[in-house]
DNA sequence: CGGCTGGTTGATCACTCTCAAGCGTGGTGG
DNA sequence: CCACCACGCTTGAGAGTGATCAACCAGCCG
């Protein structure tokens, strides 16, 4: 379906992450250049959008679909550095590759540009260059929290920061969370992957939910979603301050 | 000594973290206004340069000195998330808080400057916000590389790539190390804050050292300096393939 | 129906934490 | 001048959390 199922976004005001990615405050004039430069590719849940020490010929944006930056070790360990969601821009300006493999956690609609054209195109807009420092700067205050999780937390307080970081993620639009006592998340990620991004095994991934489900915090819908039935608990497990 | 000991630092021109800092790419006429906005503050080692959630006044580079990020949990539990060296930046422009503290390790002095008249001058000035958003987006990629560390190694592998990274940072400007065999580091953190930083214990931490002397990977020189004798054992150790 | 994949649960093991004692150095005061 | 204390570091013994290895279960598809 490579671009032929997304001719409504060939109009960049019609885009859906218009208001939240890179492109966010760019004036009409910019825009118009976007569209000329941008080229749709879709990717299949598992494929590889991007792959460590190899050279990225394209930047771009997730549309639609969650993809995983991970690192691994030679002898197999990997850790799942950063989840990326509808808007997140994937790629660094200016470094030609990334220590990380960006994998399709689902399937994934990527809004691309030739790397040098958008580089030069960045030099010129101070709107963008502002944009992405703003979100490289939110980027790295999300990975500073996850190490506060991957250095001291224990596994069922992993497993409680996840489900509340995604419930945040998830309701951040309606910031309903505030106020809301329940939720319902969708889990992009298989057992292992959890594992990955946690820093556990996912065995233990597997029983620390399993616990948190026994204990009355919350329900299982299948197993990819699930029903936080006490969100006050939940933020307690999680032992955080930050509300 | 508040900024008396520093009069020579009052021309940009002479300034020691000029060629890397935020300011790196600026020209003549931005310097003369870094210049007009500019003081220096010193701090004593333990000061809190700023502390997480309380507004911060001023933005700044390291100009001398080491300082810690560190993010905390209310029953104690600690975790440092980055360190500042010379040239580092403090702050995150358009955010009013951090989420972490910023404490001297070392006496450190800062180039600071007013948040509002600096975050103007960013607005007006390509070079220093691309400068920024270089360093913005190489301090994620440590984060993220360090994610790795706190999320999979194990105690030995993480005082490895420790020491291997404070041998790179050491050496990096005379990029000696590709070559070197030996390396002899001094670790800016006591025992307990290097354990925060590892994501373990301070007697896990001793105790992998003690053992790495013991296996003839190192040396320790007093409590602080250590004598790597063995660069590529260490490299080993750390099971890590990025060189 | 049978194999495959992803998830759960169980038993055991090992690594790191916890608690505690001991060591060395530097500073203070009698 | 030296005894004493404080602090940071090291080392030891035992406990606990999460990893490992393995069996089992449910859903899905051929």
């Amino acid at each position: 379906m490579d671009g032929y199922g997304f001719r409504s976004l060939e109009k960049c005001a019609e885009c859906p992450i218009r208001h939240r990615a890179v492109c966010a405050n760019c004036s009409p004039d910019e825009f118009s250049v976007l569209e000329a430069l941008k080229s749709y590719k879709t990717y299949a849940k598992g494929e590889a959008i991007a792959w460590a020490e190899i050279e990225m010929t394209h930047l771009g944006s997730i549309v639609s679909g969650f993809a995983t930056l991970q690192r691994t070790m030679e002898d197999g360990r990997s850790q799942i550095v950063g989840l990326l969601l509808p808007s997140d821009f994937i790629g660094s300006p200016g470094r030609a590759t990334v220590a990380y493999n960006v994998v399709a956690a689902t399937e994934v609609v990527v809004c691309r540009f030739q790397k040098p054209a958008f580089e030069a195109l960045l030099e010129r807009s101070p709107a963008m260059t502002h944009r992405l420092l703003k979100m490289t700067s939110n980027d790295l205050e999300a990975a500073r929290d996850w190490m506060l999780v991957l250095g001291r937390k224990t596994a069922r307080e992993r497993v409680a920061s996840f489900l509340l970081m995604l419930a945040k993620r998830t309701y951040e639009d309606d910031d309903g969370l505030a106020a809301a006592t329940e939720a319902t998340v969708s889990i992009p990620l298989s057992r292992a992957e959890l594992g990955d991004y946690l820093g556990l095994t996912l065995e233990t991934t597997s029983r620390q939910i399993s616990q948190l489900k026994r204990d009355g915090v919350l329900e299982l819908v299948g197993q990819r979603d699930i029903h936080i039935k006490d969100l006050a608990r939940l933020m307690d497990e999680t032992c955080d301050d930050t509300a």
